[in-house]
DNA sequence: GACTAAACGAGACGGTACGTCATGTCTTGGG
DNA sequence: CCCAAGACATGACGTACCGTCTCGTTTAGTC
C-alpha cells in the first residue's frame, strides 16, 4: 500500500492532466438534459453547450450519447448497495426492493429508463447498466435467497429463479410503460403478496 | 382478398392507383427495418429508401417515425385479444397471460419493446401502444379480477391492483433490459407461484 | 436548336429543380468572402451563413471550396474573350493583353490568384481555371501567332512559344508575389520593349 | 558587429537551452511535408507528429504554419545569392537568371510557389519570401542594369524596369499555373529573345 | 552537488470547420 | 389529384486541427 514504487499498474500519466471540472460539467449537463428533454433529444452539442466545454472533450472521455448517458446517470444516482442482512430473508428482501425503488424514483427513475431504451441500440449500454446495477443486486438476491433456502425460509416448491422474478418485476415493469416506479404503497402491497406464496414465517 | 387465382403482386403500373401499395410496402419496410435495426435506428429517408417510395407519401399519412414505428408493428403481430372466459379465474389469467407471451415472443417483442421504451420521448407512441394494446387487456384483466373476487375466488384480503401487478410484471420487466419475453416455462413458473397467493382453490 | 423534341440528351429532370436563386446567393456570397478575407479563410460554413442556404446544398452542387471558389470567380468576371484581329499582330496582342488585364485588375485579380493557390492542392481548380481561362487564350494566341508568323511579320529566329511567354509572363507573374496585375502603363512599356524582338515593322 | 563576445543584448540565456535537434526535426518534418502535400495540408499537428516534438516547441519558435513554411523552406533550398559581374550585362543576367532557375527547379520550386502563393492571405508570408528572396536579387538586377546603362549596353528607350520585368518574368510565371520552373531551354530562349531588344551587342 | 529556470514531450482544453446524414417542408412533372 | 423524385433550410453527427494551457521531465549554468 504505502510501496509507491511497485504499483502494479505504474502508468506515468504524462501530458496535461484531465480537468476535473470540464468532466464534472459535461456530466451535470448531460443528466440535466437527459431528464428534461429524454434521451432521445440528448445530444452531444447540446451537452457541450450546456456545460461549456468542446464537444472534443466529450468524445476524447466517452464513446457516444449512451455511453455519456450512463455515466451521467451513475454520478448522480445513489447507487449504493444497502445489504439488509438480518435473520429473515422476507424483511431482507422488502428493505432492498423498497431502498431500490427510493433510488429510482423521480428523474433518476426516468433517466434509468431512458438510459434502458438507449441500450436497445447500444449494446455497450445495457451491458454497463447491467453490470453496475443489475448484476450486483440479482447476485446478492440470489445469494440471499440460498440462504434463504438453506434456512427453510421458503415453502415447499418454491423456485428461487421464479421467486425473484415475482418479487423483482412489479418494481421494474412500469418504467417500461412511461410510468415511474410504483409509490412504496403499491410496491408493499405487491410485495406482500408475492411474500405469501414464498416465504415461510 | 378473394382473388387469389391472379398472380400475387400483379401490379400493373400503368395509370392511377398506387396508394394501398404504397401504404402496404411502407408498414412493410418500417416493419422490417424496426425488427433489424431497432426503433433508434428506423429512419423515414430509411423506411422511403426501402418501399421505394417518396418522403412525402409517408409524411402525408404519418406524423413521423414513432407513429409509423406504431402501426408498422400492430400491422404486423396478431392483436386479437383472446378472451378466456371459464369458470376458473386462474385458468383463464394464465391462459390470456401465455397468449400474450406467444403474440410478443421473437422479433414482435423486440420491436414492441423498442417502441414502448424508444417511444418514451414522444407521448404519442407510448398513448397509442396504451390505447391499442395495454388498456384492452388491462381492462379485460380488471373486469375478470372483479369477477374472480365476486365468485369468492380470491383469498382473503387480496388486493386486485396488487394482485394483477403480480400477474403481469414478469410478463414485461425481461423487455426493459433488453431480453425477450421470458418463455412458457418460466411463465407458467412465476405464474403459478403468484398464483398461491392470489387464487383460492 | 428549334427541335424540342429529339434533343440528344432528353433527361426528364425529376423532382423539385434547383432554386435559381439559391445557386446565386451562394455564389454571390462566395465571391464576396473570397474577395474579402482570401481564399484560405474561405470557408463553406461561412458561405452558408452569408448566403442564407444550408450547407448540404452547397455540397450538392459543388465539391468544396476550391470548386465553389472558381465558379464564383468566373460568375463574376467578365471573362469574354475578345478577338482583335486587325492586320497587324502586334497591334492585336496588345489589345489582347491590355483587355485581359482591364478583366483581371483589382479584386478580380486578387481572386484569381487566390483560386490559382487553390489549385495547387485541387488538380480540378487548376484544370478548371486552365480550361475556362488559359486555355482559350492560349489557343488564340498560338493561332495568331502562327498567322503571323506566315504573314513575316515576325522577325528571323523568333521561336512562336518563346515569344509567346515572353508576351504574358509580365502580366501573370506580379500575382505570384502578391501584387496586383500591371497597370496598363507598366505593361505596354514591357509589351513595346518585347515586341521590338518579336515583330517586324 | 565583429565582437562576437560582447554582443549589445548580451543575455545570459538562464535554463535549458534551446535544442538544435528539435529545432532541425521540425524544420525537416515540416519541409517534407510540405513537399509531399502542399502548403495549405501542412499542419502543425502533422509537423509535431512527424518531428516527434510536442506541439508547443513549435509556437514556441515560430508564429505559425506559414512562419514555420517560409523557414522550412529556405532552410532547405540553395539560397546563395551569386553575383555574375563580368563585363557582359547580359552574359551576367543570363547566368543569373539560370541560377535562379537551378535553385527552384523540382519539389524546392513547388514549395517555393506553395508558400508564395499559398501564403498570400497570411501578409508575413510574402514579406518574407520577398525580404529573403525577392529583394536581394532585385537589388542586385537594379543595380546591374543600372550599371549595364552606364556603360552604354542597353539599346536607346530602354526603360530599366520594363527591362527587368520582361527578364525575370518567363522564370516566375509558369509556377502560378501549378507548372515548375522552365527548362533551361525554354528559358534561354526567352531570355535571348527578350535580350534582342534590350542589349546592345 | 544542490538549486534554478527555461525548454522539452505529452496531451487535455475550448473552439471552428469539416463533409455526411436525416429531418420535415416544398415544388416540380407524369400517370 | 396522387405520387416519385428530389431540392431545400436546418441542425447533429463524429473527426481533424487550431492555438493555449498545464503537467512532469530534462538539461544547462549558478551557487
Amino acid at each position: 500500500m504505502a510501496d509507491t514504487i511497485s504499483t502494479p499498474t505504474d502508468s506515468k500519466p504524462r501530458g496535461r492532466p484531465r480537468s476535473r471540472a470540464s468532466r464534472e460539467a459535461i456530466l451535470l449537463a448531460a443528466l440535466k438534459l437527459l431528464i428534461r428533454d429524454g434521451y432521445e433529444k440528448l445530444t452531444i452539442e447540446g451537452v457541450a453547450r450546456e456545460a461549456g466545454t468542446g464537444k472534443s472533450t466529450i468524445y476524447r472521455w466517452w464513446d457516444g450519447r449512451s455511453d455519456l448517458a450512463v455515466e451521467a446517470f451513475f454520478s448522480a444516482i445513489d447507487e449504493t448497495l444497502e445489504l439488509h442482512e438480518s435473520g429473515s430473508a422476507e424483511d431482507d428482501f422488502r428493505a432492498q426492493i423498497l431502498g431500490m425503488a427510493g433510488q429510482l424514483r423521480g428523474p433518476a427513475g426516468r433517466a434509468f429508463a431512458a438510459m434502458l431504451v438507449g441500450g436497445r441500440e447500444n449494446p455497450a449500454v445495457a451491458s454497463a447498466v447491467r453490470k453496475r446495477w443489475l448484476d450486483p443486486r440479482r447476485d446478492w438476491a440470489r445469494m440471499r435467497m440460498a440462504w434463504a433456502a438453506e434456512a427453510g425460509q421458503l415453502q415447499d416448491g418454491v423456485e428461487p429463479r421464479a421467486a425473484l422474478a415475482l418479487l423483482y418485476s412489479p418494481l421494474y415493469s412500469p418504467l417500461l410503460f412511461g410510468n415511474d416506479v410504483p409509490s412504496d404503497k403499491d410496491l408493499r402491497a405487491c410485495f406482500d403478496l408475492a411474500a405469501r406464496a414464498i416465504f415461510r414465517r
